[in-house]
DNA sequence: CATGGATGCTCAATCGATGCAGCAAGATTG
DNA sequence: CAATCTTGCTGCATCGATTGAGCATCCATG
């Protein structure tokens, strides 16, 4: 269709096709970028050069129309992974509302990795993005820092920061729900309510501590304490959490509360290979739909990402740059029995 | 840390740097991009205006950079949806991969919408994107044309096109593997082999003919012919899947090929929903570490997204151009049987 | 037929970083 | 001590698109 007549190896510019149509490049400029009835150039030439445009395969060179235009209309997002249901969904609903506010979305994924999440933002910022959204880092506060310095508007999402505004789970409360839900199927089940055992994330992470607290206050409402070796925090990693588990003893018949859908993934290899698992029943910080069929899983917490994303976008429409915190409230999703009761 | 000092909303250039520092903005950017010992900065004065651009949290416009500069260094992608673990694994693996060359990988997700995937591919030749990666895509020859015209190098990932490189998996083989697992499989736990259902995707879609080619080598080996009711192909959503499946009749024992994850959680809704779960054996084409753990699972089709993805990079490094077609084999991951046998 | 307005453009400065050409001051050499 | 080399810079054109200012025509009006 398109095709790129005498100069092959070059992508053509306004003044090229300026040449060719017998203009020039103000007109071009005005015609491609759709300014061209507020300049009065008539309806006849806008269509030829329109048409020389497309049999150029000419598309705008973005570096030079950002350079001197004001805004970019870029917002960029960095998230650690993509290897869950979490970030691919907010990754995929941040691209979404950002386009429908007529923002390119730059996404990229930093591995966990600190000093990567520092390069990102800073390549993020050098794209002149008018925002970034940070999820789940390490050291939220020193990307804040750089973004004031560079004068750019940050939001954190799912681990707050102390020097912009933050928009996370209610991770407390949908970690008090689940831990519930949990003790109850389990006494359900299994007869005398225990305490639970937690397995997942990390001392440091503040998102770890608060469904620590979230755990621990439903243990307190049912009169249970939960002594400190049941609470295991090898970090997020599947195989973190499956050596950890090894080698300890369990009693007969117990709980589980695990910190995120990856953490599971380990957790239940741990399962399969070393217990029979009709003694355990466990519940999920996170959702997946296929960890929502195992049969010993009573149910998962579904973060609710729209309106987190929702959150973020406000925020960053009406220019809120205080550290403030919004807690959006968790979904809990209970399972249906799938193992028969002894 | 970082702090700007008087002119607060404006990011700071290489003129506010070099006047702070009374030097000449040629020197601050020779500094700044490391090439001044080439151009014979003394030390003193690159400590200098260094610790200044720090101070002011100076970070290099890119757009004014690129313009200058004849290489970018930025490769694009494009992927259909971050909903599942394939796609997930290949955009975490081409920004690895991509940033390990020097490269500054964008990925951009458009929702299986021919018209968003070629915005989408658009717009990265807007960004002087010097490669780009169509993943998946519905039409990868019109973003093909687009690129060739502009002059910008395409490689096809995962659904092949025919006027570009394409680095697909072995369908034919994976799906071809699979089905004689599952055959033999419901051989050994329900006696009689007969022939399997296939569900999921679209029968215009590259991907799915040959797996569904595979599927039908691999009855033809064991003597069985799938009559044509047996193939169904709504689309890869779960919803589309679930909906196809209802009021069908099914044989006391039966086993299904699964054409993706996606679909896979539609198929195993409606077998819980509706179903004894024991009647059936199911593999899946591609991997999902808890859809492995479904009992009935007999095995999953591992797509090699390493290989895969150091074909395209060999490719881009290459200059090929040719629409040749890269055929990457598939890891067949059988599952330990998890029901009783009857 | 001079005047004023509308129409349909073109000119040239500009955005911020880059890199070649060149220049001044000091050091070295014949 | 003039000639040459080295060191350490600065000046300026350039990348491609944008945009305010301005300049010919053409037509209508008094």
């Amino acid at each position: 269709m398109a095709e790129n007549s005498s100069n092959s190896s070059r992508r053509p510019t306004i003044y090229d096709l300026a040449q060719i149509a017998g203009s020039s490049p103000s007109a071009v400029s005005a015609i491609l970028n759709g300014t061209w009835k507020k300049r009065r150039i008539s309806a006849a030439t806008a269509e030829r050069v329109t048409r020389i445009a497309t049999e150029q395969g000419y598309a705008v060179n973005l570096q030079a129309s950002l350079l001197r235009r004001e805004r970019s209309h870029i917002i960029g997002m960095i998230v650690p992974k993509y290897d869950n249901r979490y970030f691919g969904a907010i990754a995929e609903r941040f691209e979404t509302m950002a386009r429908a506010r007529g923002l390119f979305p730059v996404i990229t994924c930093t591995q966990r990795d600190p000093d990567l999440e520092f390069e990102a933002a800073r390549e993020m910022i050098s794209y002149q993005a008018e925002a970034l959204v940070v999820t789940g880092a390490t050291d939220p506060d020193r990307i804040a820092d750089f973004c004031a310095a560079a004068g750019v508007r940050v939001i954190n999402l799912d681990l707050p920061g102390r020097r912009a505004p933050s928009v996370v789970s209610d991770n407390f409360g949908g970690a008090r729900d689940l831990t519930r839900l949990i003790l109850s199927r389990l006494s359900q089940d299994f007869g005398a309510p225990s305490p639970l055992w937690f397995i997942g994330g990390r001392p440091q992470d503040h998102n770890t501590l608060e469904r620590l607290r979230g755990f621990h206050a439903a243990h307190d409402e049912a009169g249970l304490t939960v002594p400190p070796t049941q609470v295991i925090m090898p970090g997020y990693s599947p195989d973190k959490a499956a050596t950890a588990l090894i080698g300890r003893d369990f009693p007969a018949r117990f709980g589980i509360f695990v910190n995120s859908t990856i953490t599971m993934e380990g957790v239940v290899r741990w399962l399969s290979e070393t217990l029979d698992m009709d003694r355990v029943r466990l519940g999920c910080f996170d959702w997946d739909p296929f960890a929502a069929l195992l049969p010993q899983n009573v149910g998962m917490v579904e973060q609710d990402v729209s309106s987190m994303l929702q959150q973020v976008f406000d925020a960053i429409a009406e220019g809120r740059d205080q550290p403030t915190r919004i807690n959006v409230p968790c979904i809990l999703r209970p399972l249906p029995a799938r193992v028969g009761q002894p």
